[in-house]
DNA sequence: TGAGATGATTAGCC
DNA sequence: GGCTAATCATCTCA
């Protein structure tokens, strides 16, 4: 007879005994044949069933303690349980075994990789997240945004600590419940038989429950930090306009280079700088205004004239100073060189201006006025430095002639090419041939 | 509240 | 890659 037989031998024994004598305790003894005939006898019999009543619980309990008890102390035991674990893994845990393997879900894969994207999960970026950092790349790396960086970076910092201690709250809970079942099981493991492969497996279990609530928490950290990400977005695509001051330093630039409205990196740079702007903002500034003005020249007229005056005045300032700075100091030559600045117009596009300005049929009316003395007041101080002198008094309309036929502008051989912020106010700009 | 102004975006071109 | 042209979306002001 081999250890299985035998052991299911004494299984059948200690069960069989067990209910024999279980059963022989609870059942009443059978009614007596002559029952009914004695009264006496009957209350007897009653009061003795009842004393078994009274008395079986406590006899059966204790009983079954010994029962368990010799059990539990079987020799046989380890065997018996080792053989049901083995049954067990065989019928129905096999088969959830099999299910339990799953691949790894790309839902929660995109979910981790989205987080550790964003700087939610993974190591600490400085508090910044790759949507921060490409919007900081996108806005050339300037500081008008940096408010709305720091925002961000602030909420997202938030975001994630709450995410951390949600998944440390939820670490924590799951060691814990593991931790309480496997001791739960390896308690019950001395009454049933269970297997430590078991007890793994329903650590997996309790695992995959908490890592789907690990996933809901996921998605909504993701959920959190796309609301958070579109509204940073929308907040940057909100349109703001710009200072009166920075309009007025791209007007000035761009009616002083009007020949050629096409700034240089470096002019582009400057001018962002000076208007506390983007250079992006400063080529969206520059391609909407060629355009307009291009579509509306008659619109812009009023405007080309009066900053084509600030500019003359500005010019007429600066030429002044130097012509006194000359006199004063010494005969050398006067401010040729430049101030590395192109807050003084090009000479050339502001002739060109001036030229238009001076013109019989100017019709603004104080604008035009005021426009007239300046004109005089630096023709007065060109000719005493011995500059241009002709030109000035050409009797033309202000005039979008640096506009071919084409649409395009005349000399815009290159754009961002030709003109240069560098360039000093004695400079001598090839659109003078305009 | 509507019209115009203006900054931003996009497609197509060179 | 920069530019133009068209268009969108928002702001400003009467």
């Amino acid at each position: 007879m081999d250890d299985q037989s035998r052991m299911l031998q004494t299984l059948a024994g200690v069960n069989l005994a067990g209910h024999s004598v279980q059963g022989g305790m609870a059942l009443p003894p059978p009614p007596h044949g002559h029952e009914g005939a004695d009264g006496d006898g009957r209350k007897q019999d009653i009061g003795d069933i009842l004393h078994q009543i009274m008395t079986i619980t406590d006899q059966s309990l204790d009983e079954a303690q010994a029962k368990k008890h010799a059990l539990n102390c079987h020799r046989m035991k380890p065997a018996l349980f080792s053989v049901l674990c083995e049954i067990k893994e065989k019928t129905g845990l096999s088969i959830r075994g099999a299910q339990e393997e799953d691949p790894p879900d790309p839902q929660l894969m995109r979910l981790d990789n989205m987080l550790l994207a964003e700087g939610v999960s993974g190591p600490e970026k400085g508090g910044g997240s790759a949507a921060a950092a490409a919007a900081a790349a996108a806005s050339g790396g300037s500081s008008d945004n940096s408010i709305e960086h720091s925002d961000y970076r602030a909420k997202l910092t938030q975001i994630r600590q709450i995410y951390h201690t949600e998944l440390e709250k939820y670490e924590q809970a799951c060691n814990e419940f593991t931790t309480h079942v496997m001791n739960l099981l390896r308690e019950q493991s001395r009454t049933r038989p269970i297997s430590p492969k078991e007890i793994e497996r329903m650590v997996g279990i309790i695992h995959r429950k908490f890592s789907s609530i690990q996933m809901q928490l996921k998605q909504s950290t993701c959920e959190a930090v796309m609301i958070l990400r579109s509204r940073f977005l929308d907040a940057r695509r909100k349109r703001r306009n710009f200072s009166k001051q920075a309009t007025e330093i791209l007007n000035e630039y761009f009616y002083s280079h009007l020949s050629n409205p096409y700034p240089s990196e470096e002019a582009k740079e400057e001018l962002a700088k000076k208007c506390s702007i983007t250079v992006s903002q400063v080529s969206n500034w520059f391609g909407n205004k060629r355009i307009r003005y291009k579509k509306n020249i008659g619109k812009f007229q009023e405007e080309a004239n009066l900053y084509a005056a600030k500019t003359a005045v500005t010019a007429a300032h600066a030429v002044a100073a130097a012509v006194q700075n000359n006199q004063t100091n010494s005969p050398t030559t006067p401010n040729s060189g430049s101030s590395g600045s192109f807050s003084l117009p090009n000479s050339g596009d502001m002739f060109m201006n001036m030229q238009s300005l001076n013109g019989d049929s100017y019709q603004g009316s104080q604008v035009g006025a005021n426009v007239q003395s300046q004109v005089d007041t630096l023709r007065h101080v060109i000719n005493q430095t011995g500059g241009y002198s002709d030109g000035l008094g050409a009797n033309s309309l202000y005039s979008p002639h640096n506009l071919n036929a084409n649409g395009g502008w005349q000399d815009a051989t290159t754009p961002s090419s030709v003109t240069s912020p560098t360039e000093g106010p004695g400079s001598v700009h090839s659109d003078t041939s305009n």
